[in-house]
DNA sequence: AAAGTATATGATTAAAATCGAATATAGTAA
DNA sequence: TTACTATATTCGATTTTAATCATATACTTT
């Protein structure tokens, strides 16, 4: 049943918290990384898991790979998308996250270059 | 995350199975036992997961404990309803489990009834 | 070519989840 | 009251999942 596969990888926080993100903006793994404090191999894995799913592709230029939410699956299942664009935003964790997300922007937050959020 | 309770509880083919069938009709465990060709213990387990996660209600009359839907949570989310309405319809098992319900009716199967669908 | 950086993967551990058999609990019938 | 039925819960075994550390792989810089 591809929908459970899809719903399982849906029902991890890391993993909710990673596609309200990419939901907004297209990131590395080393941006995901800062942006909500996660793991290396964590995020990758988690990251791996979106993709096997279908619900994440991933891009890779130079040493750098990048991943989006893959918009073929929101015209697919509707309720993926309505999940996205209903339900993430009124999570205070995912409000947290995209705060951190812009501030990571702000900052001029890039692969290429080192960007912290936190100033400890 | 209340959300990632939810789509835990969704994200097991015997749980979708189960919603599939409490969608069209409330029934009781001894029914989705037989319906389901579950075990008595597992389906009893499986309802208390999604009652947990306000995804079903349960009415207790005399000994049998009737399931249904929890159309509130319907409202509440509406990717949950989106899932029900579009997408179970299409999973080749949750056709040939509407059919057995039907099937099952047919035959007046009920809980005060001990009814079987397979005739072996 | 060696060193550095980004990311995926292997190994390991701990926690969570699943399942059937057995049993406890609650309600009904005899 | 005892026997029966429906359902929830316990128990034990097994599987799955999540996380971190270490390492492999791929790409860039020196």
């Amino acid at each position: 049943m591809v929908i459970v596969e899809v719903l399982k990888a849906l029902a991890d926080e890391t993993r909710i918290r990673i596609l309200n993100v990419l939901y907004k903006e297209t990131l590395c793994v080393c941006d995901l990384e800062e942006i909500l404090k996660l793991n290396q191999s964590n995020a990758s894995r988690h990251l791996t898991k979106l993709k096997n799913a279908k619900l994440i592709t991933g891009t890779k230029q130079a040493q750098w790979v990048y991943y989006r939410v893959n918009e073929k699956i929101l015209e697919e299942y509707s309720f993926v998308n309505e999940l996205l664009k209903k339900e993430l935003d009124k999570i205070p964790q995912c409000q947290k996250d995209v705060a951190r997300l812009k501030k990571y922007k702000e900052r001029g937050g890039s692969c290429e270059k080192n960007v912290r959020i936190d100033d400890n």
